[in-house]
RNA sequence: GUUCCCGUGGCCUAAUGGAUAAGGCACUGGCCUCCGAAGCCAGUCAUGUGAGUUCGAAUCUCACCGGGAACACCA
């Protein structure tokens, strides 16, 4: 990039003004400005001055003293338009039509690369969704499914190869109960169309038959024991039945945008988690309290600390197996099918014990790949009064529910505003909408914060939102459209831009820095704030440049912007698993 | 009891230790003969408390207050 020479060149000349006053020039560092209208950078004399031993006066003042001794010895640089020493500050402002040019056309060359650098490297395998078959999901599955997605895109944007990797839990007594309600009461019945809605109903059924009648109760427990005994023909059930429940999380999955290189399964994991722990065992690590009391690692105990990492159990007293037994082995061998940098699970706050704990056994058992294993903890979704999601309290929002909620009130809104579109383009644009509607909110805050779900927010479509950065979308591409669809090919920002542009320009060139940040950090947040604020910077815009009716030397240069900040928004909407529709 | 997370206008959220704390919702009043009003413009209102570190703290440290969570056989 040609600022990014220019940048160099002045920072060499910044090391020499500060050598020359014996200043430590480390401490020289370049930000952005805050202001809008015009754009540069900034270099605070703050650090500087407080380091100065020649200083005289406060150090506010001996920085504003700095920064206009190095804005008289400048003078003005190539590239630049103007220096200012402020409030402590050198602002060094670009020239606009260089800079300009130089942003929209890398945009318009990178197009949907843009924001993205190609992949290098071992590849980090992202564990999330996670879901039980057999049951239904809520939204509480949406945020970890929506937060683990974006993190792999995020990821994978910034150059990092990425396995998705799904670890389903289809054992267990929620699928033995399914299944005996299913053959008292449903033998022989096929799934419906909505195979998650039906095994979801079914689900519901048997839940509430085993809370409520104590026959049925004694049933699941000798279906249970049946289950155990190892006999074939409920085996071939919960395969026919699991599979049920796999193509109905495809088909959610397929409507939500996400796809996995690698399932797992619980039930895969069981055996060799038992094996394993008879070998901790052996080796002194694990005690064994049975039968009166389960297999412990007592880490605590072995690693000499108080209360930090505690007991945990990894086998029942009665030999069968806990959610332990089988993380063990499930790391292993995530380690030995890939060569990976990093193993991220995507799982919420309540498990942090519980994952400090596994990495750590992991660690004591001599994997020298135990550090790298990474857990991304986030928030629960809750209901409002502090309300935890709760299928047995029967306080849950299926995702089912909302999804169909959410497409039928956008299907009304779609109707009304443009009545133009067929049928068809109508309905794939209201699904656009309500999905991008009820993802935004479970995304848009960050990790660590509580959502608390309300139907009048999740059937919003208005204000800060999904539905309103589409509309930036659309109208960025219905200005593209009415031009003629034909980019310019020669184009210039020769004249007096607008701060709106100057804004807008500015905010495209930040998305990489964004991405980059974003990734670093883990935290899809970011780039759903972002979104939302460059496709506000694209409505002042719109709202004070005239892009088809302005002059021919304006009208080529704002077009190429109007498709730069098109292609911008499509990319970060899609990072953080959005669509963006053409029309709406 | 130990540990972790969260306290920003009436409500929800934003702010790589840096300049004037930014938006949304709600409320009030304006704007469709002008590239689409899911929009735009204007208005009122905020960093839990107290110390510390720093030239500079919503941000870092400590204490306290308030809310949530985890802590031996759920996942």
């Amino acid at each position: 990039m040609m600022f990014d020479r220019r940048k160099e060149q002045l920072i060499a000349k910044i090391q020499s003004f500060c050598e020359a006053k014996g200043l430590p020039i480390q401490k020289a560092e370049l930000r952005n400005i805050p202001f809008s209208g015009e754009w540069g950078v900034a270099l605070p004399f703050f650090p500087l001055a407080a380091a100065d031993r020649d200083r005289s006066g406060s150090v506010p003042q001996h920085a504003q003293a700095l920064a206009e001794a190095l804005k008289a010895e400048l003078g003005i640089p190539e590239g630049f338009s103007r220096l200012e020493a402020v409030n402590g500050y050198l602002n060094l402002y670009f020239s606009t039509s260089e800079y300009a040019k130089e942003v929209v056309t890398s945009v318009l060359n990178e197009s949907n690369r843009y924001g993205s650098r190609p992949g290098s490297g071992k590849p980090t395998m992202i564990e999330y969704s996670n879901p039980n078959t057999h049951k239904p999901l809520h939204v509480g599955h949406l945020r970890n499914v929506i937060l683990g997605g974006a993190v792999s895109n995020l990821l994978e944007a910034s150059g990092k190869p990425v396995v998705r990797v799904n670890y389903i839990g289809d054992i267990g007594l929620h699928v033995i109960k399914w299944m005996c309600n299913y053959e008292m009461y449903h033998a022989g019945e096929e799934p419906a169309a909505d195979k998650m809605r039906w095994m979801a109903d079914l689900y519901a059924e048997a839940d509430k038959r085993f809370s409520e009648d104590p026959a049925f109760e004694h049933a699941v427990r000798a279906y249970f024991a049946r289950w155990d005994g190892g006999e074939q023909h409920l085996k071939d059930l919960w395969l026919l039945t699991r599979a049920w429940s796999m193509e109905g999380f495809e088909q959610v999955y397929d409507l939500l945008g996400e796809h996995f290189d690698h399932i797992y399964f619980e039930s895969e994991v069981e055996e060799p988690g038992k094996l394993l722990v008879e070998d901790l065992i052996k080796s002194g690590l694990a005690e064994d309290g049975r039968p009166e009391n389960p297999v412990i690692i007592d880490l605590d105990k072995k690693l000499g600390t108080k209360e930090e990492y505690r007991v945990a159990v990894i086998l029942r007293s009665d030999g069968t197996s806990l959610y332990a037994t089988k993380e063990i082995p499930l790391a292993i061998m995530k380690f030995s099918d890939y060569e990976l940098d990093e193993s991220i699970y995507v799982i919420d706050v309540r498990q942090s014990l519980h994952m400090k704990q596994m990495k750590k056994v992991l660690e004591l058992m001599g994997y020298e790949w135990a550090p790298r294993m990474r857990h991304l903890a986030y928030e629960i979704v809750n209901l409002p009064g502090n309300v935890t999601m709760s299928s047995r309290d029967g306080t849950v929002v299926l995702l089912d529910d909302l999804i169909r909620e959410a497409t039928e009130r956008a299907l009304a809104i779609v109707r009304e505003k443009n009545p133009s579109l067929s049928e068809a383009e109508t309905r794939e644009v209201a699904l656009e909408v309500a999905l991008g509607a009820i993802k935004y909110p479970m995304i848009s805050r960050e990790n660590t914060k509580i959502v608390t779900f309300d139907w009048e927010t999740a059937l919003d479509f208005n204000g800060q939102s999904a539905p309103y950065i589409q509309y930036a979308h659309v109208r960025a591409n219905s200005i593209l459209t009415k031009a003629g669809g034909r980019k310019p090919e020669r184009f210039d920002f020769d004249y007096d831009l607008q701060p709106s542009e100057i804004n807008l320009i500015e905010m495209i060139s930040h998305f990489p820095v964004e991405v980059e940040r974003a990734a670093k950090e883990l935290k899809p947040s970011l780039i759903a704030t972002y979104a939302y604020d460059l496709a506000k910077s694209f409505s002042d815009f719109y709202n004070q440049c005239q892009v088809i009716n302005a002059s021919a030397e304006i009208r080529g240069a704002r077009l190429a912007l109007v498709d730069a900040a098109r292609i911008t928004i499509k990319n970060a909407l899609k990072l953080i698993g959005i669509k963006a529709p053409r029309i709406m």
